[in-house]
DNA sequence: CGAACTTGGATGACGTGTCAACTATTCCGT
DNA sequence: ACGGAATAGTTGACACGTCATCCAAGTTCG
């Protein structure tokens, strides 16, 4: 299911909106604070990514002008990533017919009772997979 | 849920059997069949993959001697995929242990009411992507 | 102060996935 | 039989992920 699903809204977003989930994914924590402006760890926290793969990606989406970098003053290691405007158009366009997707894909053939039973399955396997393995939030 | 559960999984192959979940899978389905040959269509096929991702990832198994290839009398284009010994050695010391991280991180923690609406709520995702979303296995 | 350590982040190598293009065979209709 | 389509499989380019490593700026502590 999960890569039936996956592949299905994976395929929506690139076609649709020339942005890959990943894509989607950073801009969406970018949207989400003030100034769309977030030093790379805490974003690399925010999103439960390794700092080299998100370092990896902002330099693609760089390239492609959907994010900036920008100097931090008080920290001379630092970097912020800024939200390019053409950032923002390419989420805003793209978020509408992906709700719609998930929706389409998904929530409409479940009832809420499965939501709540999914829900719940989802919380006990990830606290046992968590409490168990070594290392989950590296 | 699930990428937390696909992680932790994959850590544990990769770390224990020098095999990555892909190699895995390959290697259970040559397992599967008499003789331990597959067509690399069939292969495909059964695996729901792409013969392209498909062919990549065979090229590297075979440079690591898990498979090996031969070519088809019948028909002319085709290739067998055969399983080595050494392949079968990896699959041998791999599988105990991943049934057993499987059960531990997964169905320890659920009822069998909580597979029972897993199942169900997956066939009837599956069956709404695959009836709505263009070429579902291609 | 200065050496050891930590932290923020980038980089390079390599394994993996996708798409499009390609080669070589087989099939099929006339 | 022959010329076009379908089929089997590979390849190359490029996006993505991980690991180990590196570097430079900060921190700690003698």
């Amino acid at each position: 299911m999960n890569t039936v699903v996956g592949a299905a809204l994976a395929r929506q977003m690139q076609t649709e909106s020339m942005l890959s989930m990943q894509d989607f994914e950073v801009l969406v924590h970018l949207t989400d604070v003030e100034n769309a402006r977030l030093r790379v760890s805490e974003l690399a926290r925010a999103m439960r990514w390794e700092k080299s793969r998100l370092s990896h990606h902002l330099s693609r989406m760089e390239k492609r002008g959907l994010i900036g970098r920008e100097e931090c003053s008080s920290d001379g290691r630092g970097a912020f990533i800024v939200l390019t405007p053409e950032g923002r158009a390419a989420i805003e366009a793209a978020a509408p017919s992906h709700v719609d997707a998930v929706r389409r894909y998904f929530f409409d053939v479940l009832t809420s009772d499965d939501v709540k039973a999914l829900r719940s399955i989802s919380e006990r396997v990830t606290a046992r997979v968590e409490a168990t393995d070594t290392c989950p939030s590296e």
